[in-house]
DNA sequence: GCAAATTTGTTCGTATGTATT
DNA sequence: CAATACATACGAACAAATTTG
């Protein structure tokens, strides 16, 4: 009973969608036909619809209403599943060739990615730091984007120094998969193994590509996990960086995994709460 | 050009705030003034800088103005230091006694946390479910608030089946840190060794009172992560949860790093892009 | 394919309330 | 207490997107 009209509107909303009594994807009842029903003016209603907007509980479009949003099922993504050689990325997320994929297969549902997009570009500052170059460096910039049962899922770029290229990698410059996994065939072709990895999160705002990319508003409500992964090769000083890939995950729809040690190695399954 | 007003302004607000016209901390003009500058309602004016709000990049108060958003410097945590014995839990994650701390004060930051709030209570699904124990089943819950340089860090709570009290585990039960840490506690007590854990992190719209403990907004424009971490000792038939721990990090102070296999010992950084 | 009706989006103007200085 | 600045609320008009006839 306390605070604005517009908080108290939205509270009784919200009520009727947690209840159960607005079903999710239904259409909830016009602006014109709430303003009648609470006695409020037709900006007060669209107050209360903006607030529930922000908090994700329902979506507006022009011209046809405003709607319950459908929970989406998140999907699972494991980081790291103990020492290297033991496992191999799984879910993606270091995007190692079609292991990856039959991984996402046998939980039932279908993956796919279009081709990368290749291209030679000068390192920007957070590239070249991660590679340990100068800025402005010429890298390999291989970029892809990843579907779940078509739903847009994650886009994926992976930054090579060039010389990889001039050294005899010359798939790396092929604008279509690398079915071994780019981990492997550098080792081939180069002898280059990789002995380690460093995965960075962080959450924010997705810019305006991404969002027209994974269908998200374009006002920042829904943010993106953003996952840098620094992969590493031996050298006699120590570990090198010989690849940075930045993948990019709308948090409406990716939940991540981490393991150590000893854990049951049920499916994974989605947690609430 | 294109678009509505409200967007313009905005975008033209934006550069000024990007460019460093307008610096972090400062505040803007007032609603008035940039009524008069835009030749705008004030209403459209309040439509632009809401749109800013929204993507973090101002904030409002009542009475005071409008202000350029102080950047908050991330704090880094790991979450996985490679196998088990050989690096204990960094950076609170796990939460394992003082040593999280030492780590914390070595890169020149200072952490504090509030007593644990300990209680005892039946347990609600999304806990009995991660202990494996029915819902309803008693357990007890240990909850700090966790600090870096006096500003509110994590909220975390773990929870612990009732019985290990019983067992002789009463200082689960006291109000009070646990120097040692509590794995190591009730592996003294109890003869209860930790072999593994799992980590899952889903990104979510924080609660009225994370908001609150926080300072965040409370229509959800800031997310928080939510890092649910299941601890497992051995047995006959598997691993075995033994606990189970919810941290929550507000998304706009906080980065998450994963190690795997052999990477540079470097200071953790935190990266922008 | 077009026109009308429906529904949300944008913009204006005005008045009053609440928090801070 | 007064002045300032943002918050809430009302009413109105037209625009843009979509569906329907």
């Amino acid at each position: 009973m306390t605070g604005p009209m517009y908080r108290r509107i939205a509270e009784d909303l919200r009520g009727q969608l947690e209840s159960g009594l607005i079903l999710p994807g239904t259409r909830l009842p016009t602006e014109l036909e709430l303003r009648d029903r609470y006695g409020a003016a037709r900006n007060t209603i669209r107050e209360a619809i903006r607030l529930l907007t922000h908090q994700g509980l329902v979506e507006t479009m022009p011209g046809r209403g405003t709607f319950a949003v459908q929970r989406l099922e998140p999907f699972v993504t494991t980081l790291s599943a103990g020492p290297l050689p033991a496992a191999p990325e799984l879910g993606l997320s270091g995007g190692e060739g079609e292991s990856a994929f039959a991984e996402i297969r046998s939980r039932g549902r279908s993956p796919h990615a279009s081709a990368p997009k290749v291209s030679v570009q000068l390192a920007a500052d957070h590239v070249a730091a991660r590679l340990r170059v100068l800025p402005g460096t010429q890298v390999v910039s291989r970029r892809q984007e990843r579907y779940i049962d078509d739903m847009p899922w994650s886009l994926q770029t992976s930054y090579y120094p060039f010389e990889f290229v001039t050294m005899g990698a010359t798939d790396l410059v092929r604008a279509e998969s690398i079915p071994v996994g780019a981990a492997s065939y550098l080792e081939q072709r180069l002898g280059l193994v990789q002995v380690g990895y460093r995965e960075r999160l962080l959450v924010r705002q997705p810019t305006k590509d991404e969002a027209r990319f994974f269908g998200l508003p374009d006002d920042g409500r829904i943010s993106v996990v953003t996952l840098v992964r620094t992969s590493y090769r031996a050298s006699k000083a120590g570990p090198v960086p010989f690849r940075v890939t930045f993948t990019v995950l709308p948090a409406d729809r990716n939940q991540l995994v981490v393991d150590s040690g000893a854990v049951p190695d049920e499916l994974a399954t989605p947690a609430l709460a």
